[in-house]
This record gives C-alpha cells, structure tokens and sequence, in this order.
RNA sequence: GGGAGCAUAGCUCAGCUGGUAGAGCACUUGCCUUACAAGCAAGGGGUCACAGGUUCGAGCCCUGUUGUUCCCACCA
C-alpha cells in the first residue's frame, strides 16, 4: 500500500498549495449560505462594502481579515454564518476614480456618457477586487453579493428617503450648506478633514463718524459680504460702538454693532465682523440674528460678478487684490502671519466654503438622545470606540445633508410642481427611478399646474450604505421567497416582515470595521435603524484598526503610500501569511506594516508543515475505531491539554480577542505539541518491535488527537495550508467531513469540552524535569540524544504511580539508563 | 480647549479579578537529534515613562506630571 505520508512534497507549495484549495472549496461549495442549512442557528455579518475610489491595500487586507476570521471561528461553533460583501461603488469617491483612469471631467462630460464611463469602471474594479478576496480565501457568500448602485440598493435607499421625508425625518431648506467649489456639491459635517494652513490676519479699519474699530480678518475677500460687527458685552474698549452702525472699509455701507457673549475678547482685536459666509460662525449669527445674505462667492469658487474690485476672480487672487487696494487706501493696519485651522473636503482637499443653496436633510440634531441611547445597547469591541461614536453623536451640529450636486449616485425619486414647488414623490409601484430620466405625469393639486420639475441632486453614498442591513435584510427575504423579484415596498418595516427570517433578521449579530469611518458609517446605520425600525441595527460592532506605514501614516487609497500591492504580496508570501500577520494583534489597535514580518510568519507555516509530514508519517496504519481504549499517562495528558487550549481559544475568540487566540494556539502547537510532546512518544512510534502495538497506537491517539484539533484551530487563520493538510493526509478518514473548515468543533454552542486537571499538573511535572535534562546536556555539550547513566526525577508523590507507568517514555526521550525518583509526598 | 489610547528587554508586543517580570525577532553558546538547521537546547539582557498615594504586597488600583498617537472642538 502506497503511504499517505508520501504524498507530502518537502517543502510547502505554498501559493501553488492555496490555487488548489481554493478551487476545492468552489468546488464542494462550503461558503454557499443557505437558509436552514442543517436547522443551524443563523449568525449574520454587516460587512464593510468597500469604496470603490481605487485598488485595496494591505490596510483593507488587515481589517477584512481579521473579521473573516471571527466568521469562520463562528461556523466552527455551530453556527450558519451569513457573511455577505457589497460593493460601494458610487458617490464621489468613484467619480475621482472614474475621472482618473478615464481622464474625464464628470462637470464637463454628458451625464449618460459620464454614467456609462462610471459603471464600466467599478465593474472591473469590482471584478478585482473579488478576484483580490477569494485569493484571501475569503469566505464571503459571493452569490449574494451587492452593490450600492444597483437597482435593488437603489430601490431600497428610494423608499428609505420617502419614507423618511413622508415622516418630516428628511425634509429640504435653503439654507447654508458646506460646499466644495471643486466637487462643486454640497457635502455633510461627516466629510470635513481639518488642515492646518498658513494664513494670514489683516487688521482692516471699520469707521464710526472720526473713531475707528478695528477688525481681524483672515477672509478681506468678503468685505463685500460683511452684515454687522460683533463685540463683546464686556468689552470695555468697544463700549461706545454697540447697537452703532459702522461704515465697512473700501465698500462704505454700514452694518451693525451687535454685542455678542460668543465672542472672544482676546482674539485678534476683540472686534469680529460677520460675513456671508466666512466659517460656520458666521451662519450661527446670521442666523440668529436674521442678517440679510449678501453673495460674494459663487457655486464654482469664483467672485460673485456685482462684487465691486475683485468680481469674477478665484478666492485667493480676489483676496490678494483685496489686500493690495486696502493697502493703498490706508484701510489697512497691519497683516499678521499666522497658522490656523480649516475646514476641508476629505475627497479633495479643498477649503471648503459655505453657500446658501436648498438641499435634503436628515433630521439628526434633534434626536441625539436616541442615538446615544443605541449606542449604549449595542456592545463595543473594544468597548472604548464607543466613545468616539458619542463624542461625535454629541457635537453633531447640523442636520445631515444627504443631497449632492454630483451624477453617480442613487437620484432622489421626487419632483417639484414649477409653479408653486410642492414635492411630488414616486409611487413604489416605479422605484427605482431616475426623475430626470422619467417625467412626472400628473397635475398640481395645489395649484393645478401639469409642470414639473426633476430633482437633479443625488445621495449621498452614505445614505444608501447605511441600510446595508436592510439591504441584506432584503436579501435574506427574498432567499426565503425563493425569487429575486424586488418587491414593491412603502416602508423599510413592510420588508422586515414579508417572511419569518427576516422578522429575526435585525438587530444583525454584529457589524465589522474600522474604526475611520464611526463618523459615517456607524452613525448613518444607526440613524437609519432608529428611524425605520426603530431597533439597534446590530448587537455587537467589531472595530478593526488602521495599518501604518513605519512614518506612523495611515495607509490609505488617496494617500497613495499603499506601498505593497496585496496581489504581490500573496504572489510573494502567500495568503495565510499575511492572514496569520493580520491576527497578531488586539483589536482596535493599529500596527506597522514591515514585509519582513511576514518572513517571520512563514517560518510557522513550514513548522506546521513539517510537523504535519511527522504526525502523518506516523498515522498511516492508524484507524480510531480500532483501536482500544488504553492510554499511556502522557497520552492522556495532550489529549487534555488540548482540550484546556481549545476550550481557552474559544473563550478568547467568543471576546473579539482574535490574536491573542492566535497567540494561545501557537503557545500549544510549539511548546507542548512539537516540542515536548512529539519528543516524548517519537520512540514510542517509531519502534513497534521494542513497545509493541497497544503502547505505539496510545500515541498515534496523542498525536492524532492533538494534531487534529491543531488544524482545526488554524484553519480559521490559514485555512489554506490546513485545508491543503486535510486533503493531502486524507484526514477525512478521522473527521468525517470532507473539509477541515466546515467542521464544527469538539467543543461548541451545546458542548463544553471537559478536561482532567490531574492529568495536566502531571504532565506540567513531567515536563519541568525534562527541561532540567536538556539543560544539563546544553551545559555539559551534550547532543540531546546523549546517553546519559542515570537521572533524578523530582515530584510529588501522588503521581508515583503515572511516573513508574511512563517511566519508558522518559527513558527513551532523555537518555537515561536508569531513573531515581525523589518524590515529595507534600507537594501540591 | 474637551476626550480616548499607548508608554514593559535592542526591536515588535503579551501580561486575566493586584501575589517572585513573559513571548517572538535580534544577540551569545552548544547540538547535524530517523518532521523541521527556515530546526532544537541553554543563556545574557528590564528601577515595567516619572512622582506621590492605597495595600502585608502595585506593571496592574487612585492622583498628578511628562512624552506620544488618535478623535472632537478651534476657521473671525
């Protein structure tokens, strides 16, 4: 009979090794979701659907690993794990992209031109990307998956917002808003990136009568714009000027002097002017103290044309200008350098401005106290990200703008009568539906006009994203429906109840990702959760952290640092070496990426290679259910110890603690198993002739037994090689189960794993004196297979017994001739 | 300015409810031992950032300080 053990090549083939696996779990279809699959409890996953703006880097690896990994933990204990992926593949972050690799302008380009160019690109970049995760061996219900751009996500965010605006939630105002005159679209609080820039205070001379109040401005550009002068109350200098009108410099119109507690006395000089719009202050005081909007500054980021001087210029040349005629006049005192910080667009950079302009908004500022409520419900991991989360629930200063002047994006299913502009929202009967593409058909009954107009905005990305659970929500009901029809809905709650899983289905089990996007993501779900279903959308979130470059800067797409292509580095290092890397640390906490780690890892994909070759070598002839119940006292130890790892992996895993699981298992695997363990019985195994049958077979149980349970363990971290084992070992003779990662383990959901603690202290015992062995020969140069006369054997007497019974073992794997026990009968 | 995290061996980090400081890498030395030299064994190396306090006892708890990273606010 050919040997199994031959079939192992010397060294680990490694990528060539995860190719064939891969293909193998096509194959039998393990990570296929099915509802009702074997009557197992469901475990669903609110995965990251990543943006669309560029290729992965070894930042998204890290973080989608390490949830991947929670998954496969929990299949192993029992449960049908739902774990779906998606693809956000609009909004502005893919119109960047689209407009980089295509060289296109979106503002310049025909819309349906535009949008054709939008979905060709994220459809190859889709393509690599799922190609990127099952090369992770990833093991996402690929049938499932979805995009924010599809017509069922697109439907499903269309009812979300009518739903929302039906319920005075989502409601539109003129009002105004962040603007970015490069995106030229409006953009929420949650896209602002703060830079420190260089600037500069200009100290400008406002006149009442012959006194004059001197103001600091970074922003002389909008003079033009000012609509009154603030001071403080307690102001002692400017006593004399409040509730005056002031004379504002080149322009000579007067404004007000109004006395105000928010103003700070010590800042440039205690006299600020308000104008529209320079920061998010002066939308405070305008709106306040109903001040008139004056127009300085255009949507595109130009000078308003009946701005006198500086018309039709860009921002910074106006102010230039501005500066220069202040100058000439002697309006000016002095100009102060200075660094401060703005407001910028996360997407481009660019210093944002605020303009008037009527957008939609999601009422959020009004219902902080239910947000920081669902916070509280949901559980943490780690627990202290929920602070973040309440910080910014806390400072939430305006409500949620969810409209962008933008293409690729989910339209608003809404219409306007021309006459007197009432909103006419789309029967679910069309959705989804593009209003400019489809006319209202219908007439005003307000005003009996037959006129309307299309809202030409489109939504925010986030605001489709957020419904990620109700997208899979959907999912998970039309599974159950068994068609893939979308069916017509008024609401998100008509959705959660058309079938008895999707009644379950929220609050999801646990949502996944990194701790960047709490602002958004996080937030935007639960806001929609609350709002639609009132109801948390997930019991538990898992907060991954970021992978740093060794500058200590975040690896991220826009940065353009991502400095190792994941593709290379599996090509290079294989999957499960960069999965294993990606488990060495506590949740949450960033770490440095340094490919010489991943060389450190694959020394341990070689040693459980090897050890595999060893253990296989050995079970050739070996069948559990032959085999009697004897045991030889180490024996029965590792088969312990075993179940003591298992049984603590599992408690560390249950907490999120993926990596110090990781850490336990390599601790079993190296130490006791390979080390100690594999030394003890190597005898034992080897010669039949001297130890005969039943004592050989009691460690082919030890070694079959300890190994098994090794592998599985790893095959949530490398799932590869330990696959490649199992298929390689025919370990299906001894599991049962044509896959290692499908097996549910010893423990579990309805079954603790017991172990003998006797057992194990004996062992411990045993191993300390073998330790005192190899010094001995280490200090006297001696091979570890010296002979060596006799050695003393310390301990506790109660295990006198275990010792005479193992008293080969010891022999065999130290040495000795022969052995004197000096038990102590008080030990502990 | 408000808040959170981190500070432990040369490097990267672990240390559970307070009880004699740990791992990997690196370094030194020994060992080719019928899975593995990409291995095995032994060893050197730490005032646990600093200062107080609680305690029989503090890396761990409390107070403060310093350094560092991040989040939020700061945009006149």
């Amino acid at each position: 009979m050919k040997k199994i053990s031959t079939d192992f090549e010397k060294v680990y083939p490694g990528v060539v090794a995860e190719k064939e696996v891969q293909k193998f779990w096509k194959k039998i279809g393990i990570y296929k979701f099915e509802l009702n699959k074997k009557k197992l409890p469901i475990y669903s996953i609110d995965t990251p659907p990543p943006t669309i703006s560029g290729s992965l880097h070894v930042g998204h690896i890290f973080s989608f690993a390490q949830a991947e990994i929670f998954a496969r933990f929990k299949r192993t204990q029992g449960y049908n794990v739902y774990l779906p992926i998606g693809f956000d593949n609009n909004g502005l972050a893919s119109e960047r992209l689209v407009e980089r690799e295509m060289s296109v302008s979106a503002v310049s380009t025909d819309k349906i031109e535009f949008l054709k160019k939008c979905k060709e690109t994220v459809k190859k970049y889709e393509k690599e990307f799922i190609k990127l995760f099952e090369a992770m061996g990833f093991s996402y219900n690929f049938d499932y998956s979805f995009t924010t751009i599809s017509d069922q996500a697109k439907k499903i965010s269309q009812i979300s917002f009518i739903e929302l605006a039906k319920n005075k939630l989502a409601y539109t105002k003129r009002s105004p808003v962040l603007w970015c005159t490069k995106c030229q679209t409006s953009i929420a609080q949650a896209e602002l990136d703060s830079k420190e820039i260089a600037s500069q205070f200009h100290y400008v001379l406002f006149k009442l009568g012959d006194k004059t109040l001197e103001v600091a401005t970074t922003r002389p550009e909008l003079l033009w714009g000012v609509v009154c002068v603030l001071v403080h109350p307690e102001d002692k200098r400017y006593e004399d000027f409040i509730n005056k009108k002031v004379t504002v410099p080149l322009y000579d119109f007067e404004v007000s002097v109004i006395s105000d507690a928010k103003v700070q006395k010590d800042k440039g000089t205690g006299a600020v002017m308000c104008a529209t719009f320079g920061d998010t202050a002066d939308v405070d005081w305008f709106e306040q103290y109903k001040l008139p909007y004056k127009k300085v500054i255009l949507n595109y980021g130009k000078i308003a044309k009946e701005v006198p001087f500086i018309a039709g210029l860009g921002i910074k040349n106006a102010r230039k200008k501005i500066v220069r005629i202040l100058k000439e006049k002697k309006l000016l005192v002095k100009s102060e350098n200075i660094m401060h910080v703005v407001s910028v667009h996360e997407r481009c950079g660019r210093e944002i401005e605020i303009v008037p302009s009527k957008q939609w908004y999601i009422d959020i500022s009004s219902k902080k106290q239910k947000f920081l409520e669902a916070g509280i419900k949901i559980q943490w991991h780690p627990e202290n990200m929920r602070v973040r989360y309440e910080s910014w629930v806390k400072n939430l200063k305006w409500d949620w703008c969810i409209s962008r002047q933008r293409y690729f994006g989910v339209p608003f299913p809404v219409w306007y009568c021309k006459n007197c502009n009432k909103a006419y929202f789309a029967k679910k009967n069309v959705l989804p539906i593009d209003p400019v593409l489809t006319p209202y058909v219908g007439v005003c009954d307000i005003c009996g006009n037959k006129d309307f107009v299309p809202e030409k905005a489109v939504m925010d990305t986030w605001a489709t994203s957020a419904l990620t659970p109700i997208i899979n929500l959907d999912i998970i009901a039309s599974l159950e429906k068994k068609e893939n029809k979308i069916k017509n809905f008024d609401t998100v709650k008509e959705i959660e109840k058309t079938t008895e899983f999707a009644k379950k289905f929220i609050p999801m089990d646990m949502r996944t990702q990194a701790y960047d996007i709490i602002r958004t993501w996080t937030f935007d779900t639960i806001v929609k959760s609350i709002f639609h279903l009132n109801k948390i959308p997930w019991k538990h979130i898992m907060i991954c952290g970021f992978v740093m470059t060794k500058k200590g800067e975040k690896i991220s797409k826009s940065k353009g640092n991502a400095g190792f292509d994941p593709r290379s580095l599996i090509e290079q290092h294989t999957a499960d070496a960069l999965r294993y890397w990606a488990a060495g640390t506590k949740l949450g906490t960033d770490v440095f990426f340094d490919v010489r780690d991943l060389k450190d890892t694959k020394r341990f994909l070689t040693k459980l290679w090897n050890s595999a070759k060893f253990v296989l070598f050995h079970l050739d002839d070996f069948d559990v259910l032959e085999v009697s119940r004897f045991l030889e006292p180490i024996d029965e130890w590792i088969i312990n110890e075993t179940n003591r790892t298992m049984s603590k992996v599992i408690k560390l895993l249950e907490a999120f603690e993926i990596g110090l699981a990781r850490h336990t298992i390599d601790d079993f695997f190296w130490k006791n198993f390979c080390d100690n363990y594999i030394e003890i019985v190597k005898q034992r195994l080897y010669q039949l002739d001297v130890y005969g049958k039943k004592r050989r077979s009691s460690a082919q149980k030890g070694i079959c037994y300890a190994f098994l349970n090794i592998l599985k363990m790893y095959s949530i971290y490398v799932p590869h090689l330990t696959e490649y084992i199992n298929l390689k070992g025919k370990l299906e003779r001894f599991t049962k189960s044509q896959s290692i990662s499908s097996l549910i383990w010893e423990e579990n959901l309805n079954k603790e794993l017991k172990f003998n603690a006797n057992s194990i202290e004996f062992g411990e015992e045993f191993i300390a004196n073998l330790y005192s062995i190899r010094k001995f020969k280490t200090q006297n140069r001696l091979s570890m297979n010296a002979k060596l006369n006799k050695i003393i054997v310390e301990g506790s007497k109660k295990f006198e017994a275990l010792y005479i019974k193992t008293e080969d073992d010891l022999k065999s794997c130290s040495g000795a001739k022969k052995i004197i026990y000096k038990l102590d009968p008080l030990k502990n």
